[in-house]
DNA sequence: GTGAAAGCGCTAACAA
DNA sequence: TTGTTAGCGCTTTCAC
């Protein structure tokens, strides 16, 4: 049989939809005894109220969309559980698009979403000009990235993260760093761990030597990269890496290079998810606070969508986890 | 300005909603020069079709919804994100809720996910006894884990991966070998690594050595748990544990106890992610393939929302990374 | 306390 | 080639 809808119910209890639709919600005056036939009607049935039709009429879907990069990345694996673990506690649902970086993919994802008329979206991806964020009028938090000058930017304290990585190498002893980074030309709140590098390194008296790694570039193009740094840098003692899977590929690297870490190179990562200190203890990292960037999110998405006013930009501390690498 | 509807678009372009709907649907025979009108006030007014009304009525939402533990563990984050992209592929987008193996979770989600009307379901969370499973008529396919007679499964070959993990073991020496090993009450294909293990050390006249780590337990009581097996196995020699998140907390614990690996203690995981891979290559553990895994549960899927007959169970080959710790 | 009827935005018979 | 009308399953005025 098809689902049961409304209507079947009312019939089995010999009220009207009206009726069945009252217990349902919980509205108006019912004497008990309607209450109780309607209940049992529905278990007979079991009866499951079609959401589709709900939505249809109140106009609201309950849905917060996704877009992110990968779930396979630690960093935003994590991200998502925590935002859909927060979403699911304040009513929503959560419809998730990985990107890929791929500008195209964003795109579709971003208009299946509003086809489908969610009720905010939480954006993570990192592409350029996409218009169509900017024609709409869904409420949209940013994640760590600058989207225009009317979606509130929830990111970690990028700048600090930058200093305190570079204070660790500096303090060290590390003279020649090298700094990867993701490309310029993306407004992301990450590039403050760029200028923070460039800040230390100029303060020390120190040349700034960044290589740009391209978002979208595998795991073995990335290594190849490295070895040019290697091979470029020959005096090169340390490393601010961007996040900690670059980290990672240059430690690998300089293992084929015969380079000893920490002794001949030290090594700093970026984001510090509970994955890589669970695997990787040894590397020192700094820890983006995923969980609060999370709860952040979150409430600052549901400020939106109850069209109250947010702050365009909420920054977050920042931690040191203490490996052996730096 | 609300949403343009199509009753807008055809105001504007001066026809009727029906003929709007041709345009968008591409159905049926149109002149050139309104099919040119319509698309020209579709611009104009940024019109987005409602995909809420458009499911009410085809009585399809193009979504699936996807059940796992939580994307934050690398298996799961990176399953999750293969799915997603095939399902994509295929046309679907793609509901989330992590269960955090909480079974009163899991049953909401899959209240909601059934309410929400979506046209299939994707389980990898492990939890028992939840009813409203059989209660549906919903196409549903299962990772790892085994539902009812009804609900196909995708397993990677567990038998054979318990026994290469032995295998590895038993080479390099190791006799006093514990296995970890999650609740055998759940109906999981992964019990066949257990029975892969109980074979290969009675083959060799070894007595078996189980440990149970609770699906839910936090990391910091897991490694309690592995603190207890170092205390009550003094002679223990090696570990096959059933994934590389207790792989990696046995290797913290054995340092603490001055145990070296591979010296004093030899270590297999299971899984074998890119993460872990990418972070912990020196642990030799069993790869599962993840991506033709995740090919598997969505074709079969497909198969199945489609009407098609599918086979119950689907087993794909495991490899071995081999790694240094054993 | 309860019901009849209209409508959420869309699609598809059936006419014209 | 295009329009009229009914209906997808639900909620809510408005009337009784």
């Amino acid at each position: 049989m098809q689902n049961p809808k409304l209507e079947d119910v009312a019939a089995l209890a010999g009220v009207s939809k009206t009726t069945v639709s009252r217990v349902l919600n919980n509205r108006g005056y019912l004497s008990e005894k309607t209450k109780q036939k309607v209940f049992d009607s529905m278990k007979a049935l079991h009866y499951q109220p079609n959401d589709v039709a709900r939505q249809l009429f109140s106009k609201e879907t309950k849905m917060v969309g996704l877009i992110f990069p990968t779930t396979a990345n630690p960093f935003f694996g994590q991200m998502a559980a925590q935002l859909e673990m927060k979403l699911f506690n304040a009513g929503y649902k959560v419809l998730i698009g990985n990107s890929m970086n791929d500008p195209l993919k964003e795109k579709e994802y971003l208009q299946k979403l509003l086809a489908n008329q969610v009720d905010g979206l939480i954006v993570g991806a990192h592409n350029q000009n996409i218009a169509e964020y900017n024609n709409t009028n869904l409420p949209i938090v940013a994640i760590d990235r600058v989207m225009n000058d009317d979606i509130p930017v929830i990111a970690s304290d990028n700048y600090d993260g930058g200093k305190k990585a570079m204070t660790l190498l500096l303090k060290r002893g590390a003279r020649h760093i090298v700094h990867t980074d993701g490309p310029t030309d993306l407004q992301s709140p990450a590039l403050d761990r760029r200028r923070a590098y460039e800040d230390m390194m100029a303060a020390n008296d120190l040349p700034t030597i960044v290589y740009t790694v391209a978002l979208d570039s595998s795991d073995a193009q990335k290594k190849e990269t490295f070895r040019q740094i290697l091979k470029e840098n020959k005096k090169i003692d340390g490393v601010f890496a961007s996040n900690d899977v670059d980290a990672s590929l240059i430690i690998q690297v300089a293992a084929e290079f015969q380079k000893q870490v920490p002794e001949d190179l030290l090594v700093v990562g970026y984001d510090g998810t509970e994955t890589v200190r669970l695997f990787k203890p040894e590397l020192t990292t700094i820890i983006q606070p995923i969980e609060e960037m999370a709860a952040m999110a979150v409430s600052t998405l549901m400020d939106r969508i109850e069209g109250k006013k947010t702050p365009h930009k909420i920054i977050l501390p920042v931690t040191v986890h203490q490996g052996t690498t730096a």
